[in-house]
RNA sequence: GGCGGAGUAGCUCAGUUGGUUAGAGCAGCGGAAUCAUAAUCCGCGUGUCGGGGGUUCAAGUCCCUCCUCCGCUACCA
């Protein structure tokens, strides 16, 4: 048995999260989590949401709410969220946690300890106006190199000039629009993350089984320019952890909080804490699944994340844990996904483009959105959602192939020897040779799914499924039935198995679904089938079954062109 | 600009270290069956593998070059 440690990339707090945030992490690991479970291995699956930083703070502002109680409402908004697309962590935490908060500030002191931590002092953009710092992109202003209006402190959107917000001619914040902006000097915490270049470089070296994206986003970022580089890891917000040495007060950093990239990646441990509170564990229990020297050394962590996310958690991150001198647990695998577009652009958060997860749970269950979104997931480049797209795969997929297979069989059943799984007859080569196809798909299907690779996995499920139809349909009960019925009896029997059998293998794609299945089939037998002819003869001859409600209505195409009108435009 | 990813059948995509006639699903056409959510199953694919050049007995697969799309570019997170 496997200890599998699997974390998503945690969502930040400000805001309901689009179906192309979704697929490029939290989905496809709680695909992983769940099939590790269901093979019987033992899984900490963690995620959490993202509060600190500048974004928090508005949006709270925005919403007319102190930071603190607006992160708090969000986070349940968004737990519940997850839950209803059956996200399976074992803990959702908030990096706002006092465990994150009393972690962070331990890693800043062990790195401080380690000299690897430098102050630096700097001139920062403040605006009177509106009370605070203003990073890069927080200002506007007209390029000087092409005279674009609304270009931003960091790099012209129309002429894609890189910028230092001096640079810009007229400029004002983009928060108020206030334009008495001032340079004052600010002293930072960095991160001497180049210290630690060649250690970095040896561990992503050693690395060779990880994606290319993966691998390629970090390689870069160790040799563009002149390597990598120091990081500050502090900013002046009131809202976030507290800059420590440790347990004791930094001088000459009071007031300042550490930068949410800095404490964010720190969370995934911290979790783990909340984890043990949350239920009555010990710091124990924790630490076995993050300090090699407390029992994690036969720990996997395996993380996901979309491809923005991948400099933090091959450098950044490694360095706080390879900084601080002590034996946390890196990360083994780092899957990295591409970004899903909506329908010929890019899903916008900012301008209410696309799908969000709350909008897509109230259209549709969410097995439609997981089947949909992981079979089309975009691993080697990014991908597009179109409803099109969608209403067809999900109405072939589930419905007809899945859905309706389920029907044909527990209904001709029903009919011909009743709601209990018939007995009599026996294998003949046609159930000999549907055993060995099962056999070869479902063992290919373990493969792609130890593999994460998800559209793979998809595609091998589907192929499952049709392998009953094709089955059904070469067997053909019903003909048999007229002439043998012993013989249909057997059919019918592998048949209903098959259900059984589906739906176990099915859950980590749709577990309600999945789910509906055994309990149609009256059954909570769900170990995996390692031994497929065994597997298909778990429900025995004389166990009853009931007829399943329609498993996946289908999407119509009225249905398909409201929603496509309906998401084209904004959300208010 | 730099770095990375992508460009393969109408659509969405597979194509390992270069090697038999380039594949799958969907859509389309023809057929079988009638148990079933008008569902299923079988058969049918000459597509300049973005353009051009090169290496090789052999390239979608390696090299060069050009074009297009996307992402990142370190103070958004």
């Amino acid at each position: 048995m496997t200890r599998h440690l699997i974390t998503s990339a945690i969502p930040y707090i400000n805001g309901i999260k689009h179906l192309g945030n979704l697929v490029g992490s939290q989905l496809p690991a709680d695909l992983y989590a769940r099939f590790q479970r269901a093979r019987g291995n033992e899984v900490m699956f963690l995620c959490a949401t993202d509060e600190h930083g500048t974004p928090a703070e508005l949006a709270a502002s925005k919403a007319g709410k102190p930071v603190a109680e607006y992160c708090a409402e969000m986070h349940d908004v968004q737990a519940k969220i997850a839950d209803g697309f059956r996200l399976s962590f074992d803990h959702f935490g908030r990096s706002s946690s006092p465990q994150n908060h009393a972690l962070t500030q331990h890693f800043a002191g062990q790195l401080n300890k380690a000299g690897l931590i430098r102050e630096v002092s700097e001139k920062q953009m403040y605006s009177p106006a509106d009370s605070r710092y203003l990073p890069d992109r927080y200002i506007e202003g007209t390029c000087p190199n092409c005279g674009f209006e609304s270009a931003r402190g960091d790099q012209c959107d129309n002429c894609t000039k890189q910028l230092d917000p001096t640079d810009l001619l007229n400029p004002r914040s983009v928060i108020s629009g206030s334009t008495a902006l001032e340079e004052r000097e600010t002293k930072h915490l960095y991160l001497c993350q180049s210290q630690m270049r060649g250690q970095l470089q040896d561990w992503i070296d050693s690395k060779t089984d990880w994606p290319v994206l993966t691998t390629s986003i970090a390689k870069k970022w160790l040799n563009d320019g002149d390597g990598l580089q120091d990081r500050g890891i502090t900013r002046d917000l009131d809202w976030g952890i507290p800059v420590k040495d440790g347990e004791a007060d930094w001088p000459g950093m009071e007031g300042k909080v550490f930068y949410v990239w800095f404490d964010a990646p720190i969370e995934y441990i911290a979790c783990a804490s909340e984890w043990a509170e949350a239920n009555g564990k010990t710091e124990a229990d924790w630490q076995s699944w993050w300090r090699t020297d407390l029992g994690a050394d036969d720990v996997r962590y395996t993380q996901f994340m979309g491809k923005d996310n991948v400099p933090f958690h091959t450098l950044s991150f490694p360095a706080t844990i390879l900084g601080s001198g002590e034996d946390w647990k890196l990360v083994d695998y780092i899957k990295s996904f591409n970004y899903l577009n909506y329908d010929g652009g890019q899903f916008s958060t900012s301008r209410g483009r696309g799908v969000f997860m709350d909008q897509a749970l109230e259209l549709l269950p969410a097995d439609y959105w997981r089947w949909w979104l992981l079979s089309h997931a975009p691993e080697s480049s990014d991908a597009e959602f179109t409803w099109e797209n969608f209403q067809t795969s999900v109405n072939k997929d589930l419905a007809d192939v899945l859905g309706n297979f389920v029907s044909r069989i527990t209904k001709f059943c029903r009919s011909k020897f009743g709601e209990e799984v018939p007995a009599g007859g026996s294998h003949g080569p046609q159930e000999q040779a549907l055993i060995a196809e099962l056999t070869t798909r479902i063992r290919a299907y373990e493969g792609f799914m130890e593999a994460m690779e998800v559209r793979k996995s998809a595609q091998e499920l589907r192929a499952i499924w049709v392998a009953g139809n094709e089955y059904l349909q070469s067997a053909a009960p019903w003909s048999t039935f007229k002439t043998d019925p012993e013989q249909a009896a057997a059919q019918v029997r592998l048949g209903l198995n098959l259900i059984r059998l589906y739906g176990v293998l099915s859950a980590p794609f749709i577990p309600d679904a999945a789910a509906s299945l055994l309990a149609a089939m009256q059954t909570e037998d769900d170990t995996w089938p390692d031994d497929i002819a065994a597997a298909l003869s778990a429900l025995p001859a004389g166990h009853g079954f009931t007829v399943p409600e329609v498993l996946f209505a289908k999407i119509s195409d009225e249905e398909r062109e409201d929603w496509q009108n309906r998401f084209a435009g904004t959300r208010d």
